[in-house]
DNA sequence: AATGAATGAGTCTTCATTCAT
DNA sequence: AATGAATGAAGACTCATTCAT
């Protein structure tokens, strides 16, 4: 088996079967052995490729930030937009990742729980915030003087925390993102009409 | 020679041991030891009052849910209220309990992360969303269409629990609830407008 | 079972599985488990009343300091005393203590060992040295100048130490104390000629 | 291409990495991995050529008494020498390989602690001390009738033993080897007037 | 009414060993 | 000849729960 190269593979997988395991028992009843079970591989793994648990912890929210970042970068990537063109596919961008993951779901609202009282996590979150407000409130200063633009980032950032943390609260098996993403869409239309 | 009546005292010292612990150790490190030494009393004690850590933690959460809807109760009783004025209560409401007890922010987050995987949390969960969206439901239905009453609702859930999830998580000692508030209070003007 | 006042009793009883463990294990091999089997008890109860495994042996440590030093005292206790005579009574102190209990001999050494790369232990072995060193130093200081006294401290203390550690890695069940003691006394008398 | 002859190399490069590893970390933390990386090897290699961890030990046991054994062999070939003389040189070579490798002194008392419950360490540990003895012996036996010679050995070598054990022990970066080497020389000369 | 002594299952972590390459 | 991937048993420690008093 021991082939040269397997890190980033290990890695790999570790972090899906992190995300796995909390979909399944959340993160509070997610041990080093339910997260090694579903990667199929034996306990002493995680510490050898993380060096700990919460390491692995903190290279899957590193992995959900990138991917979330991805989505948007992806999205922009060689256009021309107008500033309502960007709006509204960063409002996408946010939403989409969801919809494709439904377990991310549940990992981020464990995580932004967690980060009340794990450092490292505290400054992932803040990165996070940050880039979207930063993001949002870019464009919104091309429509609007910037005292109102500050404030129609931080309203636009809070409804589409609010819906993705109403989702994650959701009982529903398919919450209602489609229609979650109209609404800030429409939303973000009245702020600059 | 036992005193009567000791139990509701007990109680209440209790819940509100458990809200410091979680406030200054978090939701996944405060445990008996931790509870009962805030409460000046022995491990034994949550036991014997409670018949576990879990019935006091659903017992807190309980608490906070009281708590929260006596707000509004209190602010429209024996009061005839415009639609609008009943919307802005309902803001005020949401935002005057979080103003009050900064450590209940937390446990809110905790609590609500929890309830991804505890039936009787998420039972809680559940009602104290249907409740919100029911009273902003019924104040928008008497100024507007019903499809357009739920969305609007919806929207201002959204913003609600939006500013409320991002000041819970703001590193900041004192997270602007009154810009908040301003802010979905605009947000509703806007709407039936 | 739970009475009031079982702290010391535990402890005690669970410094005196220590030395059996070490005794029959080794240190390297004394577990949080083979000490808490000796003593009959869960293991639990060792962080229960020590905190962790590393107090417990610190522990073990003092209370061994603690009985060589208290026959030294009940030695010399209430007497007057010329300083051959208190001489002797220290050698006497040195090895009566392990004459009496074998497997602390064993103990002595291990936890010397120990004291190289633990830092607690290390204080703890320097006060014992320093106590010994001192104790002779005072006495030959009545009988020689100065630096002669010095050097005779530290032959004699060298001579003791000597001979108890020969004793701890003699495999013979019963290791000759008694000639060890005779050597030492006659030692001291030839430097004090 | 096989390199010819890397066996002996390597166990010399993994017995040297072993005692700077006990020196840096102590016995007890000194790891398969520790060594590997202190010899700029990979962990395999230690059970390639010795094994397995407890017989890399036994040979690093065994190269120091190897050194040891040397020196004296080296200091005394080809000479005619008057039993006092080859006592002080055997008391020299007791503290000159002390002298020259400072973290031989930690493993020695990490090595005697492991030899009281290793059967190898202990068979190691006996024949090095029958050495000395015998050396001692021999020499004091030219010198005085032999129930004195014996008891003569047993002294020196328990100070030789007292003071090497003080050493090690002693917190000072350069223990005071020199006074220790008089100290034992001035021991003998008094024994044998 | 309240204590705190005691338990032991569960968790994370360490580490010697194995083995395919 | 040498690597390093992978294992899993064993260790220390945590903590909700039980229960005699």
């Amino acid at each position: 088996m021991p082939k040269v190269g397997m890190k980033p593979i290990r890695k790999q997988q570790l972090i899906e079967a992190t995300l796995a395991s909390i979909d399944e028992f959340g993160l509070y009843h997610t041990t080093i052995t339910t997260i090694s079970k579903k990667a199929g591989l034996s306990s002493g793994i995680i510490n050898h490729y993380f060096g700990g648990k919460q390491q692995l912890i903190e290279a899957t929210v590193r992995h959900l930030l990138d991917k979330l970042n991805h989505v948007l970068v992806e999205k922009t990537a060689g256009q021309t937009l107008s500033p309502v063109e960007r709006l509204n596919l960063i409002v996408e961008s946010n939403f989409s990742v969801f919809q494709r993951s439904e377990p991310a779901t549940k990992a981020w609202l464990s995580f932004w729980e967690q980060s009340l009282h794990v450092p490292e996590l505290a400054r992932l979150q803040h990165i996070n915030n940050q880039r979207l407000l930063s993001n949002l409130r870019f464009s919104f200063r091309q429509l609007m003087p910037k005292d109102q633009a500050i404030e129609a980032a931080q309203a636009t950032a809070a409804m589409i925390d609010g819906f993705w943390l109403r989702s994650a609260l959701s009982q529903e098996s398919n919450p209602d993102f489609v229609a979650s993403e109209r609404l800030c869409k429409q939303f973000i239309a009245k702020l600059i009409s």
